[in-house]
RNA sequence: GCGCCCUUAGCUCAGUUGGAUAGAGCAGCCGCCUUCUAAGCGGCAGGUCGGUGGUUCGAAUCCACCAGGGCGCGCCA
């Protein structure tokens, strides 16, 4: 249950009523209409723009809108107060209880709360990492991971169905010189002594690939023309890397549900079936492309392409789907690739890309446009550069020097839970400092610390319940029986109305595609129960576990665990672990 | 030259999709441990939301132009 959705169609059926009664025109768009927590708590529990948002529309001034409406909403049994604030606002206030009995759903909902609907089991795809299989993840490829993963836990909590997918990028030039590089270790394998050629992958975790096709081929292709193994090279290859790769992702708790291999919608046919689409709808020519502006290539030449007409669905200039070799570029099979997911079902697409990839967007999102007559809709999240520390000094990072650091290099250094923390503590479109010192220290200024040290002190507060008050029973269920009533102090019902917010939280988080408000949400609860745990040292009446008054601290630790099942909601978005104790 | 992103406290960043007096952490200053983990908490101070116009009841948020920073810019992937 949401507590701000639940009083906005109050809201509206007050609207109704009025429009029933002839005082307000029918018909009013309710569109805009909110019910937030006010910025300000002394202006009440909650605030809405109704007033202001209908007054144009119904011909009214806005206050006096918004009289018409304070007796309708003052009748909910809830309100204690409706009070008409400033330009229009209407600020109700409700009764303490209400917020009380807020503990009591989330005891009952346990980790399941904030679980929306908002998404109506409509299907969302969202394509992450999607890194060449050409060697193993790096720590670059490591916050479009957790960022992608993340976006779509939150989606599937917010009531989508999704699908994890990732895109191989196995038909360009890279996996042949990946194969070619397996084939120097498979003759290295063989006994000979190599040196790998300048723009081949010299990397190691090639060598195994190489010994594991010596191993079964002998030395049937140590001698023979590139044209007799390069194929059979090439898929060993692709297939050892991205068994690699899904090993790296496993580090980090990540699993997709499909791989779709570039190199099958060639063989398929996909892409000339979705090339044939946009030509029927007359949407592709053969044209010359302008040189590009500002740096012109030595070669450049004009040359006869086929072009999409992007630059009819927003895009600056048409773009290529064929070399004019009339082979395939990139984009005609990543236009298939999208086309394909439009037919699997999915009219709504999220793309996770780095953040090098901008340029690509507007054609990427006119592609998906055209081909699904504005049906579907693609949105791409640009992921920003994470900038390596140490103790604040920058990692330097060079493959020849052999200080190229891999994602797992970072897993195995600092844990999963802190990596995908900390990589969701920036929108993504910021920068990232990723510091090894800070996010493994243990103090307030690392946000990692600062919500696991929350919940740890909520499960150490529940453990030492068993001595402090012998024979109390803690489960949830039991502590949701509890007189909720008694938690009248103002910081306790601060915290209670937080926690509340929490299922609001995942519907705007879910709808601007930002699971890193989730992050900045927890340091939020996070601080008010710190708040409250410290001052039971001040006044020791606020202490959660009182032997003298047992019911009120049947009722605190009912609130304790309430804000420690919100924290492992959230987590649980973020793919982190909550921890019952510090080290 | 063009496109996209960014610009908020000394520093690093949030800002609930246009709401009321713009918030948090760090750094600085002042306090709080015989009591459930002080690995923490409270308080003070700190702002022309890059700039100028515009849209409207109302702008950090939307639009236009300008300035600074980042990324990208024929067939690469």
């Amino acid at each position: 249950m949401n507590v701000f959705a639940e009083f906005r169609r109050t809201v509206m059926q007050a609207v109704q009523t009025l429009a029933e009664q002839g005082d307000l025109p029918a018909s009013l768009p309710f569109d805009a209409i909110a019910v937030e927590p006010p910025r300000d708590p002394s202006h009440g529990d909650l605030a809405t723009n109704v007033a202001m948002v209908l007054g144009k529309p119904a011909k009214l001034a806005p206050r006096a809108l918004a009289e018409k409406l304070q007796p309708l909403l003052a009748a909910h049994p809830a309100v204690t107060a409706v009070e008409i604030a400033g330009p229009g606002f209407i600020n109700l206030r409700l009764q303490p209880e209400y917020w009380q009995q807020q503990t009591a759903v989330i005891l009952k909902a346990g980790i399941g709360y904030g679980d929306s609907q908002r998404g109506e089991g409509k299907p969302v795809n969202v394509e992450y990492v999607s890194a060449n299989p050409t060697g193993p993840m790096h720590v670059g490829h490591c916050r479009g991971a957790v960022f992608g993963d993340a976006l779509a836990a939150l989606l599937e909590k917010a009531g989508y169905q999704v699908c994890r997918e990732y895109y191989i990028n196995d038909a360009g030039a890279q996996v042949d010189v990946l194969a070619r590089s397996v084939h120097m270790r498979y003759r290295e394998a063989l006994g000979e002594s190599i040196e790998i050629p300048e723009g081949l992958y010299p990397g190691d975790y090639l060598k195994p690939v190489g010994a594991a096709l010596a191993q079964k081929y002998g030395d049937t292709y140590r001698n023979a023309p590139e044209a007799d193994w390069l194929q059979t090279f090439r898929q060993a290859a692709t297939d050892a890397m991205m068994a690699m790769i899904k090993d790296d992702l496993a580090a980090l708790n990540i699993r997709h549900a499909v791989f779709t291999s570039e190199r099958a919608l060639h063989e398929s046919g996909a892409v000339q079936q979705a090339y044939d689409r946009l030509q029927q709808r007359g949407l592709i020519y053969t044209g010359v492309l302008e040189p590009p502006k500002g740096k012109l290539p030595d070669d450049w030449e004009p040359r006869p392409q086929s072009l999409f007409k992007s630059s009819e669905y927003g895009d600056d200039t048409d773009r290529p789907l064929k070399k004019s070799d009339d082979s395939w570029t990139y984009f005609g099979a990543d236009i298939a690739y999208h086309d394909d997911k439009y037919r699997r079902g999915f009219h709504s697409m999220i793309d996770v890309w780095g953040a090098d990839h901008g340029g690509y967007v507007k054609r990427m999102k006119a592609a998906v446009k055209a081909m699904s007559g504005g049906e579907a809709d693609l949105d791409v999240k640009l992921v920003q550069m994470v900038n390596l520390l140490d103790d604040g000094q920058p990692v330097r990072m060079s493959k020849r020097a052999g200080t190229f650091v891999t994602l797992r290099d970072v897993v195995d250094e600092v844990g999963r839970d802190v990596v995908r923390f900390i990589m969701l503590t920036r929108k993504n479109d910021a920068q990232l400092d990723f510091d090894f010192k800070k996010v493994t220290e243990q103090s307030k200024d690392n946000p990692v610390f600062y919500v696991q040290y929350a919940h740890a002190r909520i499960s150490s507060v529940i453990r030492n319940a068993a001595t402090e008050l012998p024979g109390l029973d803690v489960t949830d269920s039991a502590l949701a029986g509890a007189d909720m009533g008694l938690l009248k102090h103002e910081a306790e019902l601060a915290l209670l109305k937080l926690l509340a917010s929490w299922p609001r939280l995942v519907e705007s988080a879910a709808d601007a595609h930002e699971p890193h408000r989730v992050a900045f949400f927890l340091q939020d609860v996070a601080a008010g129960f710190h708040g409250l745990w410290n001052a039971g040292r001040d006044d020791a009446g606020l202490r959660f576990l009182l032997p003298e008054e047992r019911e009120l601290s049947r009722a605190r630790l009912g609130l304790i665990r309430a804000v420690a099942i919100v924290i492992a909601s959230g987590l649980a978005v973020m793919g982190v672990t909550p921890v019952e104790e510090m080290r």
